[in-house]
DNA sequence: GGCCGCTCTTGAGGCAGATCAAGGCGCCAG
DNA sequence: CTGGCGCCTTGATCTGCCTCAAGAGCGGCC
């Protein structure tokens, strides 16, 4: 591989500034179990025995199911700090792989009283979650599906105008249901109108938040 | 309001067979809090502070949101012995509404470990039907959302080829994301190449269960 | 019984987004 | 420096579903 994909690219929602950097980050000392993920590798497969739940530590995570002709939808994707891998029984019901340069550390099993009212808020702000996306997949055209897309982005990057997006094209495209093309074109659209900016390919500027907030429905 | 919605239905998946009821059943001894919602009665509205979840005695509910201008997305339709209104925080961000004549039971305050350890699952449940439902919403075409959603009905009515549907072709393209119009022709499509029966509006009869599997990928 | 209101079905035409196709850009390897 | 490979952008065309419209079926009410 080639292009952004291969750079050791740790992805800070909260450091704008450093794009880049050289060596991944130190596991944080309370981590259970940290592991690093390259850019592109699977960190679970549909039909694995669940192991735990996930904490991402730097990076970034996209969770996604295929249809057997290929089609593929991304359910979620995870930045530094969210939790991901909630499964309803002992196996993975999705895919999950490291967008970009990945650390995660996970927690074993979910067994016991006091976990469980750990878990029950993430997985009660993952179902929330979800079915607003429902909202957006379902009722939403493509302009009001990127507007939404970016307006929760930047809010999970810390709400500053400048985001980074570790993720390609076409991730975006089958993270909203909607081609590549048509996520290049609302781009190209929402530029021209003078409401983001794009420094760099993976990197946009929210310039009129209101009005990509109002498209957002 | 006339028609199928207001008749006292009581909406039971395991009894094909006693379509339609004139008394509502007696709720059940174990009951903590038991309520009956005439149709179309509003359970709970967005924006309304959370006394707890509710399971479904009898009948049927559909939880859906709204955008400004009316659209609407059904997140999930819930039937007897099932479970809904779990949110992240207090106050609830969909509307709930009871499809037909319905009785749920609600639990109050999500307080408590050992009432986390008996929530925990259902709300993994939730969240997995969820995502699996954005597959659907996000890669599927018309045929394969109603055959998805064919099979996923029958399936949660006991796997009898005879399923009742006690939602409107309204609620079933809000649930879909397609127009009454689309709904309606794709029955029609399915019926004429002899996969299922209609032998009245709101009942279908899967009369070749591996072709309408197949067609649901 | 007969009217009315609502749901559902069916047809005709239009459009948003998919598909097909070509070219540009940035990074890396040689 | 130069070639090659991914990723992205843009244009042209196509199509699946939406929109608009009309009519039929069913149940309730007077």
């Amino acid at each position: 591989m080639a292009y952004l994909d291969n750079a050791p690219f740790a992805f800070r929602p909260q450091a704008a500034t450093s794009k880049q950097q050289a060596t991944p980050i130190s596991a944080p000392a309370r981590s259970p179990s940290p592991s690093f993920h390259p850019a592109g590798s699977e960190i679970y497969a549909q039909g694995e025995p669940c192991k735990g739940v996930y904490r991402v530590e730097f990076g970034a995570v996209r969770v996604y199911r295929l249809l057997a002709d290929g089609r593929r939808q991304i359910s979620g994707f995870h930045l530094p700090g969210e939790m991901f891998g909630f499964e309803a029984d002992e196996v993975h019901h999705f895919f999950a792989e490291a967008i970009c340069a990945t650390g995660v550390t996970s927690t074993r099993a979910s067994r016991g009283e006091e976990l469980s009212s750990q878990l029950l808020p993430m997985a009660l702000q993952g179902l929330v979650r979800a079915q607003e996306h429902l909202l957006v997949l379902g009722r939403q055209n493509a302009v009001e599906r990127i507007a939404a897309f970016l307006t929760d982005m930047a809010e999970r990057q810390g709400g500053l105008p400048q985001i980074e997006l570790p993720m390609t094209r076409t991730d975006i495209g089958d993270y909203l249901g909607l081609t590549i093309e048509t996520v290049s074109r609302v781009f190209s659209k929402l530029k021209q109108r003078g409401v983001i900016r794009l420094p760099s390919l993976r990197s946009v500027e929210i310039v009129k938040w209101q009005a990509l907030q109002d498209m957002a429905s």
